[in-house]
DNA sequence: AACTCATTTTGTTATATTGCCAAACATCAA
DNA sequence: TTGATGTTTGGCAATATAACAAAATGAGTT
C-alpha cells in the first residue's frame, strides 16, 4: 500500500471522470464501432453544437479520444484500445445484473 | 449510431464518475493487489474516517467494490477483474507519455 | 481576397454537486 | 459493558457543472 498523493492519482482520476457523465460515456460508446464527427452528435443528441465541442474537448483533454481532420471534418475515435474493453464490460455487467 | 438517451447511459456513466476521484481511484488501485479494510484507508490519507467510508460508499454504490465482513473488520475487494485491467492500462498510458 | 462550412472558444448564468468534518448511531466481540 | 470498527446524518462552503448564445477560428473553395 502507497501513500495516497493527490498529484499522482488526480491524472488517473480525470480520465474516468471525463467518461463520468452520460453524453461523454454515450459519445464514447459510439465510438466504439467507428470514428464519427461532431455534428453527428449533435443531430442524436439535439444538443448545441458548442455544447458537444465542449464535450469533446474534455473527452481529448483526457486523452480518452484523438482526432484526424480529413476534408472539411474532423473525426473523432478512441485512442486506446482498453477504454473499449472496459466500456464493454462495464455494459456487459450492467446487462446481466438486469435480469 | 443510436439515439443518446440519459436514461441508458447514466448507470453505466455512474461507474466512471465513480472513480473519478483522486480519493476513490487510488483506493480502487491499491485493491488492486489485496483487499483491504476501511482503518487501512483513513491511515494513508489522513482523512476522517467518515470521509473515507462516504467514498467507499460511492465506489460500492457504483458497484466497483464488494464488501465481506470477516471478526471485527469489513474487508473491500474490487468486484470485477475488468476494473483492474483498465486501471493498469491508464497507469501504463500515463507512465508512457511521462517519459 | 472573400466566402463558407465545421468546429472551437468565450462569456455568462444558474444550478447542482461535492468533499469534508464532526457528532451521533450501529454492530459485533470479548 | 466496553472497546473496536464502520456507517449515517447534518451542515456548509467551495467548487464545479452543464448548457446556451454569440463571437472567433481555421481550412478549404472559388
Amino acid at each position: 500500500m502507497n501513500k495516497f498523493s493527490t498529484d499522482i492519482c488526480s491524472k488517473p482520476a480525470a480520465k474516468f471522470k471525463a467518461l463520468g457523465h452520460p453524453v461523454r460515456f454515450w459519445i464514447a460508446q459510439q465510438l466504439m464501432e467507428s470514428e464519427h464527427c461532431v455534428h453527428e452528435f449533435v443531430e442524436l443528441t439535439q444538443l448545441d453544437f458548442s455544447t458537444i465541442s465542449q464535450h469533446l474537448s474534455a473527452l481529448k483533454a483526457a486523452d480518452i479520444l484523438s482526432t484526424e481532420k480529413r476534408g472539411k471534418e474532423i473525426y473523432y475515435r478512441l485512442t486506446c484500445p482498453c477504454t473499449r474493453t472496459f466500456i464493454s464490460c462495464v455494459n456487459e455487467k450492467l446487462e446481466k445484473d438486469k435480469g
